[in-house]
DNA sequence: CAATCGTGGAA
DNA sequence: TTTCCAAGATT
């Protein structure tokens, strides 16, 4: 049987022997560096956010830096990476320590955990690397690896489970006497269900748990933790409009909330006369080109695409009650695009020019 | 508190 | 091809 005191010491020696030591956001101390890392690595794989990381600290060096940036430009270097609320809230967060902190990240979970978009598995995280604290992180390795090791029941997403993982982690903690380790612990908790403890097929072989480990030993690897319950997405569909104007394409910013909020894309409308309707008003002729449609996949729902090419002779902009842009194709790259919009214009920029 | 919020990798 | 979901937070 497994002693509870026993697994931070296994686990960071493991850590500081197998575990990984040179990812981009490793090797610092510096809150910054880590709180960008920590809010581009949530829901998201290590090696699609690598680039987005290195992008973002050449643009914006320092907090300061990103706190007195444009939205703009934060969205535009966050496009592709999803989840775009992390973004908005990365801007406020770095507002907030410019101005409420100087410039400097608060020290203890609690305050971190008051800021846009940290919340309490970030502000564990931060104030774990960054400062050596003793605080307990609960991500989605930390769940895989508790759910096997200790034969956690039930879907991690459910309130009651992850009430039940929190409080077991908080008991796994390394004690008072190991408090300079915590940094290698934390890591290692991420490190096992990263690169060891994965949810396909666990190297259970090389896990330094793999003698206690309760899905290891009743060989219930693929049944814990427990699945998602399965639920049916729904499909919507939308019609697009490509409307050019000599080598520009007309652009709206989407509302501040919601799918893509934040991002410049193409108008849309719900049907295709509503959508020629839209062509009209910008100065673009009654006839629109159909283009092949398009699916995207969401987490919670199916889109379907239809995008449509118009041409407009006048560059009319109607009310600008939307925020609304002619874009030269050739700068397309520097808008802020949802993943399927950047495809189809540079799809689009390869066959008509 | 369950729903919302992206995208791409992996099997 | 389909399914699942990854260093979660917010409402």
């Amino acid at each position: 049987m497994l002693a509870l005191a026993d697994f931070s010491t296994h686990l960071i020696a493991w850590q500081r022997v197998h575990g990984r030591h040179d990812l981009p956001w490793q090797n610092t101390r510096d809150p910054y560096w880590i709180w960008l890392s920590e809010i581009m690595l949530q829901q998201t794989q290590v090696s699609t956010v690598i680039p987005y990381y290195a992008r973002f600290l050449a643009r914006f060096p320092d907090v300061n830096a990103l706190a007195a940036a444009p939205l703009d430009d934060v969205m535009a270097l966050w496009a592709g990476l999803g989840y775009y609320s992390r973004a908005r809230n990365l801007h406020r967060c770095a507002q907030a320590v410019s101005a409420e902190y100087g410039g400097h990240f608060p020290q203890t979970v609690d305050e971190l955990a008051e800021l846009p978009g940290i919340g309490r598995s970030t502000a564990a995280a931060i104030a774990s690397f960054a400062f050596g604290a003793r605080a307990t992180i609960l991500d989605g390795n930390v769940k895989r690896v508790l759910a096997r090791v200790f034969g956690i029941e039930g879907f991690p997403g459910e309130k009651r489970v992850e009430n039940t993982m929190w409080t077991l982690a908080e008991s796994l903690l390394p004690d008072a006497a190991h408090k300079d380790d915590v940094t290698a612990y934390t890591q290692g908790l991420m490190d096992l269900g990263a690169t060891l403890c994965v949810r396909g097929k666990p190297d259970c072989a090389r896990c330094p748990f793999a003698v206690d480990c309760v899905a290891n030993v009743t060989g219930r690897q693929r049944e814990l933790p427990a699945a998602r319950p399965k639920k049916t997405v729904p499909t919507r569909k939308t019609w697009m409009l490509v409307l050019k104007s000599g080598d520009t394409v007309l652009l709206e910013k989407r509302p501040p909330t919601g799918i893509w909020g934040g991002l410049w894309s193409l108008p849309e409308a719900a049907d295709e006369a509503a959508l020629v309707a839209v062509a009209h008003s910008f100065g673009g002729a009654d006839a629109l080109q159909r283009l092949s449609p398009l699916t995207h996949t969401f987490t919670h729902f199916k889109l379907d695409i239809e995008p449509r090419l118009g041409e407009s002779r006048g560059r009319l902009i109607q009310a600008a009650d939307a925020e609304t842009v002619w874009a030269p194709l050739a700068d397309i790259d520097s808008f802020g695009l949802p993943a399927p919009v950047r495809k189809l214009l540079n799809a689009l920029q390869g066959s008509l020019i």
